[in-house]
DNA sequence: TGCGCTATGTTGACACTGTACACATTGCCG
DNA sequence: CGGCAATGTGTACAGTGTCAACATAGCGCA
């Protein structure tokens, strides 16, 4: 008996996926020290060691759920498709906004995506990149174009916007700010991307 | 022979102190995951199971030792002691600096103080207050008894700041800002801290 | 059609971790 | 001076990531 019930043994017929899969579940509460490399096997049906097939070590299985998530943080921030009409500005708050309440929304997929060390890649390269610093970036983009934000200060205002709400979402979730209700966690946040905001166009 | 080259066979004496000074030297490089309570134990020459006469287990370790670097970076961020003509501005500005520049300098005990979720209290209760934390306040107080700031916009206006800062260290140190110049760093987090601040103001 | 190679699993082991339990030693206080 | 509480030790257990050697299955080629 190679292992428990498995439909058909020994070949698993797409494991790299369903380990993808059951790190998704795993990190859902506990963020990346939730997945432990052994209980995705588990999960899966298969002999810990097997995972190596797919991933060079857990680190690798990590990064390989985080940008999953990753991808469904852009999903979600476009759920709120912005009516045309909507202003440069607003586009701006409301991918800020998306960016914190996913954080509040799923705490343990964003500490994989974007809270743990090395969850974003080092450079961001132009091919790849990263769904939700896309959002922004046409955002800022939008911001110029509109008219609202001088060209010159464009270059790298990326930073200082994705520090205010990445900051914060910190703070919200492990730090202070922690245990507030949500409403005044709304709030706080509304307040903290407007200031972004108002500075950057300052 | 109950453990190794010992001077007082036994009994330690200040074993609580001990280990939290051989916490700061693991935490240094590698942050809250590079002290291992073994280990800990090990470099002060006492049994693993001898911590728990002091701490309740690792985390509370961890936290006791957190609590000396939030210390230790405050005293570093009054090292730049202001001369008394400066404007509470460039107080705001000196301390957020601060804030990053440690982070920069000490990644590790960074981590550890300000980025593992619960390494700052739940509430800040208004009695232990966090050292980094009553300096921003201060700085803050300083702004509108100025009159730079208008006093209805002073309460909580910590957390926009303190966003602003804190995201900028995570994303410089494990994010995509991570390997950029020591040059352009500072460059940026000036930026972020400027954005901040003209936000806060406007 | 059948053979073999390679991709993909398994088993067993190792070093390591945090932690619980029972026991040993010590210094202080009555 | 005796005993007690504080403090440290030893042993053990469950769990982790990872490595090396072995097993199986399916695909391509003779």
């Amino acid at each position: 008996m190679p292992h428990a019930d498995s439909p058909r043994s020994y070949h698993h017929g797409d494991l790299r996926e369903a380990l993808i899969g059951a790190g998704l579940e795993l990190t859902r509460d506990g963020g990346a020290d939730g997945l432990a490399l052994r209980d995705a096997a588990r999960r899966v049906g298969v002999s810990p060691t097997a995972v190596y097939r797919h991933f060079a070590d857990r680190d690798a299985l990590l990064s390989a759920v985080a940008e999953r998530v990753q991808q469904r943080v852009a999903d979600g921030m476009q759920v709120a498709e912005p009516p045309p009409s909507t202003s440069a500005r607003d586009r701006l708050r409301a991918v800020g906004l998306g960016y914190i309440g996913f954080a509040l929304r799923e705490p343990g997929w964003f500490d994989l995506a974007f809270g743990r060390p090395g969850a974003l890649q080092e450079r961001i390269e132009p091919d790849r990149v990263p769904a939700p610093f896309a959002a922004l970036s046409a955002a800022l983009d939008a911001l110029v174009a509109e008219g609202a934000l001088d060209a010159a200060r464009r270059p790298d205002a990326e930073w200082p916007c994705w520090s205010a709400v990445h900051g914060f979402a910190l703070l919200a979730l492990g730090g202070p700010l922690r245990g507030v209700s949500a409403e005044e966690l709304r709030e706080a946040a509304s307040r903290t991307v407007d200031i972004a905001i108002d500075g950057l166009l300052a």
